[in-house]
DNA sequence: GATGAATGAGTTTTCATTCAT
DNA sequence: TATGAATGAAAACTCATTCAT
């Protein structure tokens, strides 16, 4: 069975050496070159480790699995993005629905840099998405939302936060995802991003307006 | 797959005979089977020709590779909800809102029922996504929704209707799947589909009073 | 064991009626084709079937395996070569010398005309080398040569005579086609080709010589 | 071989250590004897390993697919074969006639031993012929003739010498082996070849009779 | 710690041939 | 006689992972 990763996915080892964590490091780029350039469907540890300059072994060491060399990519991935959209969200100085606005561009445009990248890392999905660290990420994406929805919405009831906040985090990762791949010309993108940020802004004022009749249906 | 899915997608032979017809839905009804149980990594032509009862010949004289029995699958799939929301959507005797309100639990629904194929369908979507046929039936998708929209939205200009029926479209088909990925009870499901169809109605409602206003930004 | 011959090679049935002699010309024709076209390594019984517009089953009536169509292809260009060759070098109101030549620019520039053919079903040679009656054709064409000398070279004995032949059929077959394949221009062809001729009349001149002066060494 | 050997043909890795190289010699070993026992056409790469005694991984590790091996077995065959032809074609002692004639006798003889694997390496031709490190070997062969002719024949041009040269190679080449596999007896075999040579002497002295005459046409 | 040779099960796909209709 | 669906053994090649050095 060389396919099934058997055991966990996390780290095998801490590095805590400055070598280590540079062999670390040159793998984890190397595998995101090898990703954009051959694709998901032939990422091989042999490459990874090859163009990282590391014997395979090594690899090992470092890395359990294919899996979780993939995994932390992902995991690397979405510590940015989540960054990315908290900073946005939580600028108290802008109006709510200008900051999901921005949000909601900011994240198209960051996955339109790596558009290949994320397609090939979804494409290998399937490897790491059914260990349990993988669960972890989103909700950590979730959060920032649920942040910017309580601050914003204070008069909505904490329950429905938790779900609106689940909702607009999933509609921006995955609407966002499929515009940035979909789009061919830089203005059909913004139209659409445009219209995603519209439908978002649009639930935060129903939200708004509902939360502040009182009533949480 | 030594990886190259070599050409195209599309049918070997058109199955005519009443016998052929049959392989053929046994060898789809065989790979929903095998998707499900094994996963889309251990989706392999063996199985599903073991697991329909049919010699490994017999399957590639239908599907010249493995990415067209998954496509097909995909397909037929999309077909069948395409019909189910369009479906929906025509209904001139409900309101638009309730409309898009009760696509919206009808597709969670039927997303929930075959969650684990759905799943693997995506996993596997790397080995079809390419082939040009591959493209089609989102676009039919699309359209379902465009259709809605120019109905609900008399007054929108048509340009917008585009984006915003993609948009919807997109939310709908990959919120929803998610929603029914991660639900874990009954409830839960019901009340992200909830929150999802009122993020759609705000929009669907604040497009047509933008609509009404005359400016279309 | 799908690709051993079990048996022998020729023909499963000799065809009486006009239909079923269309049948086979129609057979050999679309091998001919299809083997300049795919190449001996994809030629296979279900392209020559289809190219011929016939049944895979109707192609297993007459001939009894792939190798008997391939023997048969190769029998007929053999006949058709070895008439070709028998009747220049059968000319007796030329002189010996030039009839050889003759003769080999004709061959070469035969072999030409069909150079991706005749390759391919070299290449194809292993599948029906094997069989008693690939060994009968090139007999055939050595016969030829024989004859010529006979009436060339009186003087020599018969067993040189039978020796030579052999040596002469051998290279104007073997060097012929050899040449054919690798000339690049016609010109660099016909040069290679009176090389050949040079060395063959070259020959011939000595047994005269030999012969004449009585020994046979 | 699912019949597109995709790339190229060259060594997959340079085996520098002592243990690589015996992998290396055990699988070509392997690879002679496979050729000699099962033919070219069930010569597979599974065979080779096993009769190696080597993992299927392994021989790919060394070399990149089935033709890869061939090839080198032909290469080196093409390597001594050069060099047995190129040690007796060199030797001034002797004269040029005899010279021809000992070659013509060394390489039927040396055809001889291996008759059944250089049938089998024919055989697999197909499989490498189309690479292009093919080309090499075979040019390497006729250049040691084109060295024996300029020695042998200086008043001949170079141009006539580079044609005469090439044929010559070539015939040994191919009606050599032609009479290697055909002989039944260790006589017959001599006699045949005692022609072979006959002819190609012969052909040395018009060559030479021509070149000392003036003219070169 | 580092290396990279070795493993071998697993994958897709082809194709000669048969035989029920 | 003709058909063409069905068969399934075989083949080439890959790749995650281990472990002796």
């Amino acid at each position: 069975m060389p396919d099934r990763p058997s055991l966990g996915i996390s780290k095998r080892k801490q590095p805590r050496q400055a070598r280590s964590s540079d062999l670390v490091a040159a793998i984890l780029e190397a595998a995101t070159q090898v990703l954009a350039e051959v694709g998901a469907e032939r990422f091989t540890t042999a490459r990874v480790a090859e163009r990282a300059g590391v014997s395979i072994g090594s690899l090992y060491q470092y890395f359990p699995n294919k899996a979780a060399i993939l995994f932390q990519l992902q995991s690397d991935e979405w510590r940015d993005t989540t960054a990315l959209l908290a900073g946005i969200l939580q600028d108290r100085a802008t109006m709510p629905g200008d900051r999901l606005r921005a949000a909601v561009h900011a994240f198209v445009r960051s996955e339109c840099v790596e558009a290949a990248m994320r397609r090939a890392l979804d494409a290998a999905a399937p490897a790491y998405r059914d260990a349990p660290e993988a669960a972890e990420p989103q909700l950590a994406g979730t959060q920032a939302f649920r942040d910017f929805l309580r601050e914003a919405l204070p008069a909505v009831p904490e329950a429905d936060l938790q779900v609106a906040g689940a909702i607009i985090a999933m509609t921006l990762g995955e609407v966002g995802e499929r515009i940035s791949e979909a789009a061919r010309t830089q203005a059909a993108m913004e139209a659409s991003a445009g219209a995603l940020a519209d439908m978002l802004c649009a639930y935060l004022d129903r939200l708004r307006s509902l939360g502040r009749a009182g009533a949480s249906s």
